[in-house]
DNA sequence: CGTAGTATTGATAGAGCTCAATTTACGTGG
DNA sequence: CCACGTAAATTGAGCTCTATCAATACTACG
């Protein structure tokens, strides 16, 4: 099974619904259209986040964007494409931490050392804005509420590694991988509201273990298994989710990104 | 730059340093104190974290402070003892996501959710301060250093579930049992300089495997292993490291508690 | 068309789990 | 201070799940 440009899937998907007549809309700051999704920014909260996203860099697949125990401690939000984040062991095995796809803010582990913590690659080909910590001080020291925001999207993410790690930690392989599966389906329709049930999976097996805590083979395996559930089909890279309760229901699954609450943040400025 | 020492950060039985004459010094803010560590505190800020801690519940060993997916959403910061965050999964098994020692703050995953995504349970009896999110909320908004701060405490935290999610994911029984004993003695001693390679473990067995992703059983003949290793020596539930270069290598153990850098926080108001 | 990365499949080994039986440690009441 | 009851630790035996090793088949791409 070979997987599909990826890349195909997201710089135009991504806003997929936010296309103005035949072209594309392009946002001046893609993390501001995330950050819109929860609250209502105001201007002045806009203009910041525009300075963000002045300068991209061009990635190519496998392109490693930052590399554990380097310094440096930039601050990227993903354009397009998608990049990921692991960690290498002494051994040489390596465990991927996380998928970022456009409108993530990466790098924000990273802030508090000297030395990167985790290695950022591009997964596909991939475009990425560059900013640094002190752009972000000032951000967040004149916008407040933006801090608040970027704390709270940390923590949707701290709650993702959480499941992540419980999975691993006490789930079977069947039922990681039945989760990845899940979730990365989740988090691609969240950013292309077409995705139902059917999406391009854009890793590969040996990723697909890293994530998972299992080896390529055994992945192969699940995915199989999973298959002659009856709980997908699969061809040439594509994922169609044939019973959706059975996959949660395997995969021990839960949907975070259900009840969200933000009504807490400070009010705009 | 302004590199921090960790030990200041990761509080416990802390402050042990701070003792006045005989007697206890307990500080307004455990937080204020943890944050004090990293930056000078302005008074404005020192008196809203204050406010954080006036209200106090105490809890005995066992209690619950928070249990997954029911509503509350309050914070908290412990003031003495030790409190872990899990979750449960179907079938009744437990992944312990988190140990926290005195000067955390606990409940911020909860700040985005309607439901609480993991439990918070106590290990000892404890005494622990209770806010809400709207008191929170209106402390970064007042104070967005302290907001910056909170910020970068999520990302040591962060950084150390990757930690333990690269471990649960791609090292051995032996290894993640090395590396909790390790980190367990590098949080302890951060917050008591006064320990050095002997400690009170303070965990059943079946916690350790809870944490690491194991069985009790299994735990057990790690244990046994890494003492006739040589690595360790145990009694009593007392753990003495004997010979750390090799438990750490065994644990294929990263200490991030060297290099911090907070240099790029906003200045003080 | 050849090449390299990826996927697939089979056979075998081993790490860690499960079940079960003791033993030890410790808090409690007498 | 001692007896008792319960939680925790320990140990053994057998088994399962996942890793490892190895061979083969695809598939995209130059």
């Amino acid at each position: 099974m070979r997987l599909i440009d990826f890349n195909a899937l997201i710089p135009g998907q991504c806003f997929g619904s936010r296309r103005l007549g035949g072209s594309e809309y392009v946002p001046a700051s893609y993390f501001a259209e995330v950050l819109g999704e929860h609250v209502e920014l105001s201007e002045g909260e806009r203009s910041a986040l525009t300075r963000l996203e002045e300068r991209t860099r061009s990635l190519r697949r496998g392109a490693i964007l930052q590399r554990e125990n380097e310094a440096g401690g930039e601050l990227y939000i993903v354009r397009s494409g998608t990049v990921m984040s692991y960690v290498l062991l002494d051994d040489g095995s390596r465990q991927i931490l996380r998928f970022h796809y456009a409108g993530a803010m990466l790098g924000v582990p990273g802030l508090i050392y000297r030395t990167a913590p985790e290695t950022i690659a591009a997964l596909t080909d991939a475009v990425v804005c560059v900013f640094d910590k002190a752009t972000f001080s000032r951000l967040i020291a004149d916008h407040p509420r933006i801090g608040a925001l970027v704390l709270a999207l940390a923590q949707i993410e701290r709650v993702a590694l959480t499941d992540r790690l419980a999975a691993i930690g006490r789930t079977s392989a069947k039922a990681r991988v039945a989760a990845l599966l899940l979730d990365l389906r989740n988090r691609m329709r969240a950013a292309d509201r077409s995705i139902t049930d059917s999406y391009q999976l854009g890793l590969t097996q040996e990723e697909i273990g890293d994530a998972t805590g299992l080896t390529a083979v055994h992945v192969n395996r699940m995915l199989r298994q999973v298959e002659e559930d009856g709980l997908i089909r699969r061809e040439a890279g594509r994922v169609t989710i044939l019973d959706e309760r059975g996959l949660t229901r395997a995969a021990n699954y839960i949907d975070r990104y259900e009840d969200l609450d933000l009504s807490w943040l400070p009010p705009r400025d």
